[in-house]
DNA sequence: ATTATCTATAGATCTATAGATAATGC
DNA sequence: ATTATCTATAGATCTATAGATAATGC
């Protein structure tokens, strides 16, 4: 049998215990928390997803949820800043390296794809939630900005061309895999496995990026 | 000046007064919900937009709305068919051509990109609304399963290897350009003329499926 | 008579807060 | 004493229905 996310028998602690036991992935309260609302909210969406819906998926009652986050805002803004931010950071390292620039944007894209298929849940689809565009989240639509500029960067350096559209794609791309995912969920398309996905797209981007169209 | 959407002096008509004049598009009071709808659930999802937003964006009281839709799903469900359905007739007539598979492919992501990038609305937002998924909607999942469906086929065709995962792309690049208008109107990335849009989309479409790769 | 609107409201939520309770830790 | 949970609830929604009202059309 494989090991278990979580410990089995967690060590007794202080506070009143729980009416049920723990059903979701996460060592802390606060994990299986984080567990649950990005399972609920890829399926259902932001509003579509209520507090309650959540604590029933940890096993908690609903006001439990604000003992670890102060307003539902945070559960998902806590959501957002554990997937966008290792990408941020990947991305500013490889600005600051040596390699070509094709390479360099082929290693950002293979990382990021496989991020975004790998996950547990389909985390990507987050960003895509309208509830980002209006006001609070601005933090994360930045975060996410600096990403898409990196790759614009990347790619318009092996471009050549700072004017050639194509510098947009390669982002595109990689976010393709997040509607991919969803069209999975419900149970429309094939499935991929995570490499193949991977090799898909990175060798589109190359494909993309280094052609040179004639005339 | 340009010519109104909608006549400025409306004939009169039977029923009750408006408390508040027209403020939106559209010749019926019909297509004015559906164009406010449009508005809010692109910019604040389906569930983030309720009855009363509409009512009010519409200029009517909220229970107005139940004269013409039975029920909020219903607004929603008009709006999706009237997108998709269009895109889907188009794919079948081209299935049925005699033109070469890559031309039929170009043309059909031209069309659907053209609709995608001009319409008043970023009405492709709809269909990444994670609501889709549950329940209800199956009908309008099946319709864009077969315009889907129908890119692969022609991408297959062009390919000619039905396990070259690149027939997957096609489609999804032409949906990218509901990301870009997403970002756009979060105000984060620059505005691009459709036609523009159109030739990056359909062109790269180009390069990656007429690609050889060596070896 | 028919139609399109309005007013009013029922009943079901939803988020967040207040404060009680049942554990551990010192 | 501290902590993590619980119960209870306030106040603000939200969707949908019932039925009144104010126009036109015959």
């Amino acid at each position: 049998m494989a090991t278990r996310a979580s410990t089995p028998e967690r060590t007794a602690s202080p506070g009143r215990p729980r009416l049920v036991k723990p059903k979701r992935r996460g060592d802390t309260a606060r994990e299986e928390i984080l567990d649950a609302a990005a399972e609920l909210f890829t399926r259902h969406g932001y509003t579509g997803t209520s507090t309650r819906m959540i604590a029933d998926a940890v096993g908690v009652r609903q006001a439990s949820l604000y003992h670890y986050f102060k307003t539902k805002d945070d559960i998902l803004a806590a959501l957002l800043a554990t997937t966008v931010d290792p990408s941020v950071e990947r991305a500013r390292e490889l600005l600051d390296t040596e390699a070509p620039a094709l390479q360099r944007l082929l290693d950002l894209a293979r990382y990021d794809v496989t991020q975004l298929a790998a996950g547990r849940w389909n985390l990507g689809a987050l960003y895509l939630l309208p509830e980002l565009a209006d006001d609070r989240f601005g933090e994360f639509r930045t975060a996410r900005q600096e990403l898409a500029a990196a790759y614009e960067s990347l790619a318009t350096e092996t471009l050549g061309n700072a004017s050639d559209n194509r510098r947009l794609l390669p982002f595109r791309l990689v976010e393709s895999v997040i509607m991919m995912r969803s069209d999975e969920q419900r149970g429309e398309l094939g499935d991929h496995t995570v490499a193949g996905l991977v090799d898909t797209i990175v060798g589109a981007i190359e494909m993309l990026i280094e052609h040179t169209p004639s005339a």
